[in-house]
DNA sequence: GCAAAAGTGTTAATGCTACACCCATGT
DNA sequence: ACATGGGTGTAGCATTAACACTTTTGC
């Protein structure tokens, strides 16, 4: 059998399919808190519960183009970091249909935080609580400005917890903080950046060696402005070469 | 709308929906040298090459059972080590229809392997070559064992190089060594498992030191038997508590 | 001058590397 | 006795943590 005869024997449809979506876990640091955007929902199922922004994958697009339409649909973002998360395929963790869901977490300036939230009024700004250390992981609450739980949708919960842990795992051997951070800024902003993925205090002149030592900052010769203190240096993530 | 009114009018055959497969990438250690079990395509497409076993995953089982199922029907193994990988979701990754594979990789010490080979036939061993080193990533080459390059399917190559790339990234500091292990093993051999995973010699004092010091090891006071020279203290993985 | 935060030097502790050496077993 | 690999002690080196200190700005 050719392979061009084998192709139209093949029948795609003598398995039942799933469905396939992918939801994004948008997250930034917004004044030295880890947060994420959600979207309230305004159909069954889970009606008034706050989701991950997703949307179905359609059947001539690759993962990452879809989940860079979707960014750029749901939250009107181009060029952010982005990077697959895992992929969720309980049986029932849509009560609707069976949907197996690819996550990908995406990182973002506090600034093109606060652009998306103006730019897609129906996403809101939650800052994340996150219950456990180290390399535990589980779920993570989610709380808006005024301090109130945000119940959560499906098994979105478990998807940000794991979006944090990966950002922990990740932060001090490659360099996903500078995708947090505007194009210049100071070492303080980056070690305020790293206090709140991690959730503890660093020590200012160790980290200030570790990141120079690393040569993954270029100074700029700027400095910052408007405090009523020494000026810090800016620096830039240095892109390779 | 209520939740039952909605369900009803949900319909499942809006999107057009890909198939999902799960790809198993089976590693062991076999006599130094990283290894993964292949099999080789008696159909098209790639008729004649050589792939991970896998298969659909069906409408009423998870992913994770999906992986379990197919490790014990491809694999005749219950009880590995296995965890979820990545998805890969090229449109055209397979030329008969959009086919999304979720890879796992699962861990097998040496025994295990070989009695796989055993009961499941059409399962062939591999060596792999690494071209690449440290936090590079990339695909990786496959060797039967008389030194032939055995040419792979699909991404097949893709899903073998992330994977070593996964083991690589968590040896040091989680316990899966341990799964590529028997029960009781000498430290000779966990340091030869991180040296062919590794592709680097590590100091034996050093590595001992490391290894004992953080407590996963528990002496059981039995010898290593049948060598001609100092039998080697034979240690357990000392599971939580 | 003072407050506040930037930035630096010095020391102590820790962990890792390398080397040398001793130990236990089968032949 | 000897060859072989298991196992241990020690000294040197590099990296990191902690603390104290100096510097620079706006008010």
């Amino acid at each position: 059998m050719s392979e061009r005869e084998f192709l139209q024997a093949y029948d795609p449809a003598a398995y039942e399919r799933p469905s396939v979506a992918v939801d994004l876990v948008l997250m930034s640091v917004i004044d030295g808190v880890p947060a994420a955007l959600l979207m309230q929902r305004e159909d069954h199922p889970y009606l008034g519960r706050w989701a991950l922004p997703g949307g179905f994958v359609a059947i001539d697009e690759s993962l990452d183009e879809a989940a860079h339409r979707l960014l750029a649909s749901k939250a009107r973002m181009q060029d952010a970091y982005i990077e697959q998360l895992y992929t969720f395929g309980a049986v029932a963790r849509d009560p609707r249909t069976r949907i197996i869901s690819v996550a990908y977490f995406a990182l973002l300036p506090q600034a093109d935080f606060a652009a998306a939230l103006k730019a897609a009024p129906d996403l809101a700004l939650a800052d994340l609580v996150v219950p456990w250390s180290g390399e535990a992981g589980g779920p993570v609450v989610a709380r808006s400005a005024d301090g109130e739980t945000l119940p959560l949708a499906f098994d979105h919960a478990d998807m940000l917890g794991l979006a944090m842990l990966r950002l922990r795992g990740k932060l001090d051997y490659s360099g996903v903080a500078f995708a947090l951070l505007p194009e210049r800024f100071t070492l303080r902003a980056l070690q305020d950046v790293h206090e709140a993925i991690l959730g503890t205090k660093l020590n200012k002149p160790a980290f200030r060696r570790r990141m120079l030592d690393r040569g993954w900052l270029e100074p700029t010769g700027e400095r910052e402005s408007g405090a009523s203190f020494r000026p810090a240096e800016l620096y830039r993530h240095r892109t390779g070469g």
